[in-house]
RNA sequence: GGAGACGUCGCAUAGUUCGGCCUAGUGCACCACCCUGCUAAGGUGGAGUCCCCUUAUAGGGGACCGAGGGUUCAAAUCCCUCCGUCUCCGCCA
């Protein structure tokens, strides 16, 4: 949620924010309508309850005698009041309704327009190329025994797959990877719950636009988590918390993705699946800081890639790819040679107030009052790099050599080797 | 899954029997000041969160006793639903 005084003071601002987007404009002045409405309620709302107030410690005070008289005279004050207050009710729930339609503000940096639309920060490495029939991830993973897509299917479904053998192993030593990193950066790792109730996946934005990506669990009415993003962001949630030194976690989890709409894409190997495992980290920082803190986390990012010997870029997302949570999102996308392109593999937003003003994490300020903090996010490592790492290393025999900063994690391996 | 007990302003508690002197008391912790020659005690005062109005960051008002409904002129108190905690029993890949 958009600060609402920011909405009043400068509502050209926010105007230009939803215009980048590619968002409504008039949603705008509906919420500056609707943000009058409910004062005007409150103020009449107040006013009568006052007068109740005052009427009902006289009932409290006077004699059997005077009692029935008070007693009518409140009856009406009564049902006033009552009215008021369901007047008041409504006003805020139109309020609500308009206010989720509002994205948050968008960096000035910022390029406006669609998914296109990105601006290029930059470039690391060739765009690797081989002089020998390249494999994608798929050839490469089975050949090396290390992904089961077939079985996945039989067991759960289209998007789903097993990891096996040397697959799950490197899963495991790109996250072991990512987690010393995050821990030599002083965050604290935590493994999330990743069902969650409807007020936290609704406060974290995610039944919003992503709605349809997200599996619900009727019974129980609990969502599962797409990211651990939404248990990290809801840990805080209703608390003032200290962030003079900022608050940093890194989530460990499974991620589950309904993938709706997106039929038909990606539909080889595990680039786009509904489970997959995800080391995403979390900061919870004053206002202030909170672009120094996207420098980095990106910066963390980037160092991860790197670790991974990956050839990849750093994307400044266009605002009409934003969620909208994000006022800036970096995507790092790794070269994928099978692909010829650059695919995601790490995303960070900085969410600034927007994220904590509706789960009410707040911190003290220096006159005393409270704020709402800003939220960041961005991942650490995930299943995803499989793809990246595979076809990256890929030797003209279907072997993959491993990246050394890796071979720690996987026992000292230096290459991975096709089974028969 | 069954039975029971319980959720009060940071922590701990009083208040709930019989609705209205609750503007929610007390202790601890906390902050400021005073006193005091000292790893302490005592005194005075203050202090929660959210919101509205006016506005000088001073004041006025409203809401909040786990959450949401209901009864009533009036709810911490009575009723219902939900959430959570604890105890016992059952179950448990």
């Amino acid at each position: 949620m958009i600060d609402p005084s920011l909405l009043r003071e400068q509502p050209e601002s926010v105007r230009h924010s939803q215009q980048v987007r590619g968002d409504s404009v008039d949603v705008v002045d509906e919420a500056l309508a609707a943000d009058a409405s409910r004062r005007a309620a409150i103020g009449e709302f107040e006013r009568l309850r006052a007068a109740q107030n005052a009427h009902a410690s006289l009932v409290g005070k006077a004699s059997k005698e005077e009692r029935p008289a008070l007693i009518a005279q409140a009856k009406q004050a009564s049902e006033q009041v009552k009215a008021a207050q369901a007047a008041v009710g409504e006003a805020e729930s139109a309020l609500d309704a308009v206010m989720s339609r509002i994205g948050n503000l968008v960096h000035p940096s910022v390029p406006a327009g669609g998914e296109q639309d990105f601006a290029l920060l930059s470039t690391h490495g060739t765009e690797r190329t081989f002089d020998f029939a390249a494999r994608d991830h798929v050839e490469l993973a089975e050949g090396l025994k290390a992904l089961d897509l077939q079985r996945g299917v039989k067991v759960s479904g289209s998007r789903f797959y097993f990891l096996s053998g040397i697959g799950m192993r490197l899963e495991l030593a790109i996250m072991l990877m990512g987690l010393d990193e995050v821990l030599a950066d002083g965050f604290t790792p935590l493994v999330t719950p990743t069902l969650v109730r409807p007020e936290v996946m609704q406060g974290t934005g995610f039944l919003g636009e992503h709605a349809a990506e997200v599996y619900h669990l009727p019974a129980d009415d609990l969502f599962l988590t797409g990211t651990s993003e939404v248990a990290l962001a809801g840990f805080h949630a209703d608390e003032i918390v200290d962030v003079e030194q900022p608050l940093r976690y890194a989530g460990w989890s499974t991620c589950y993705r309904r993938e709706a709409g997106s039929a038909g894409r990606d539909t080889r190997g595990i680039l786009r699946v509904h489970q997959f495992n995800k080391l995403e980290m979390f900061s919870y920082v004053k206002p202030d800081q909170a672009e120094a803190e996207h420098d980095r986390l990106r910066a963390l990012q980037e160092r991860m890639l790197q670790a991974c010997e990956l050839d990849y870029r750093v994307i400044d997302v266009a605002a009409g790819d934003l969620g909208s949570s994000a006022s800036r999102k970096f995507d790092i996308e790794a070269w994928v040679p099978s692909q010829g392109t650059y695919r995601e593999l790490t995303s960070t937003s900085n969410c600034t107030t927007f994220q904590a003003r509706r789960l009410g994490t707040r911190y003290r300020t220096e006159t005393g009052r409270t704020a709402p903090v800003a939220t960041l996010n961005g991942t650490a490592a995930t299943t995803r790099w499989l793809v990246a790492i595979l076809e990256t290393h890929q030797q003209p025999d279907g072997s993959v050599r491993v990246p050394e900063r890796l071979r720690p994690y996987l026992g000292g391996l230096e290459v991975l080797e096709p089974v028969a």
